[in-house]
DNA sequence: GTGGTCTAGACCACG
DNA sequence: GTGGTCTAGACCACG
């Protein structure tokens, strides 16, 4: 999977890293059980600073998308099934649809917003698309 | 409307100011052209800096959320109509997506959540619920 | 002549009538030695304040626009001939230059807007529209 | 390029700071992608005030003549091409044309006026003048 | 070291 | 009285 990170984004770049990745494992590109490349390699694919890397495993495994252990390298954790929406993720969509009204979508716009969207990230990989 | 502000979140206390308001126009308890308190008295009553306030209501000026100036206190803007959706929401959008799908989700899942939000955001003051 | 001021242009109530009676000379709406009325009565039409009329007034004898005695009405001045630039418009078209080169416009595109805004102002009277 | 601010003047200084990059750009003394100085020693340099530096760059910013992130240094953003006219700047154009209008300038002598400007800012640098 | 945020206190233009 | 601007000094996230 290639990711691409922009140094002028407002964008943290170890947030940036960390949305790519998720995308990436939405997407299907990194598999269940995928190892991915250490912080020091990816780091330096990437030219980014390796504590920045680190910083973005760090959010990844608190979020329950990989598993790290001390030894090990990381890898992508099991897809879940019927987990309770995080409270954050149910709180950030709630101020997208507060948004979407403000800026004049009604509820069918807004929800063939959000459908196309998943559909975008779900099925992009068998679409040929990329994450980047 | 009450507003609650966490001084110890991660998040600014100017951007939790702004997305309250946000919210509060999205589900009608701002009703259009309602006037909205001055910088000095919310941030008497919110305890915090006259400033941050005036910081969140240029941002929700600057989004076309109210409407400010020199003179004038501020009031909530005329709704918008049919509205193109802004890059910036559409991303955010997917990206929830690519949460959710990592959490289990199915697209059924997913588009009852955003759903649910919006009509959460659409008539929670029609069904009793505060905005805090 | 029809005048329109914005309650909620950030623009300074006395400037937005400053210019309006400006762009009434330049249209030839308001003839020379044409006098205006009264700040008094002016201010009653338009719903603004005494004080915020006479500083418009003000501003428009110190640019040339108008004469004024104490005892006498405001009158249109006469039309200048051959003046010189006043350094103020220089620096504004200046300004007006850059903001055009950098948004892209070559001398061409801003040589036809700035002929074209001319135009608009010069003969809007004759195309029958009015300064408002 | 030698930027002068007068804390006299009754342009706020952020807005000074502001006028005088958008015409290093337009002049190509500030070439794209080139890196502004950082916003403390701008500060330290002009004898202003850190934040009040940070205002002209954040509205530069937002005007889309730089790139800016808590990152890396400001640098100027890539000039853009055919642009549409900003609304306002078309605004402002007209209404130094009814100025024009009233301090006897016609047609040729605004449209040669207007060139002028144009031409200076954006040959300035060849034809040896600076921008203070 | 940098920009981002926040507080505090001051003065001013506008009306 | 209001928002706009400016200064001063502080802490923090990012890298």
């Amino acid at each position: 999977m290639l990711i691409h990170i922009d140094p002028y984004s407002e964008k943290p770049i170890f947030e940036q890293l960390r949305e790519a990745i998720v995308r990436g494992i939405a997407s299907k590109q990194l598999a269940e059980n995928e190892p991915l490349p250490s912080a020091r390699s990816l780091a330096a694919d990437l030219g980014v600073n390796f504590h920045t890397v680190n910083k973005a495993y760090d959010a990844l495994r608190t979020g329950g998308y990989i598993i790290m252990n001390k030894r090990t390298t990381a890898v992508v954790a099991p897809m879940k099934t019927h987990t309770a929406v995080p409270d954050a993720l149910a709180e950030r969509l709630a101020l997208c649809a507060a948004e979407a009204i403000c800026n004049g979508m009604d509820e069918k716009a807004f929800d063939e917003k959000a459908f196309a969207a998943f559909c975008a990230e779900s099925h992009r990989k068998l679409t040929g698309g990329t994450a980047e």
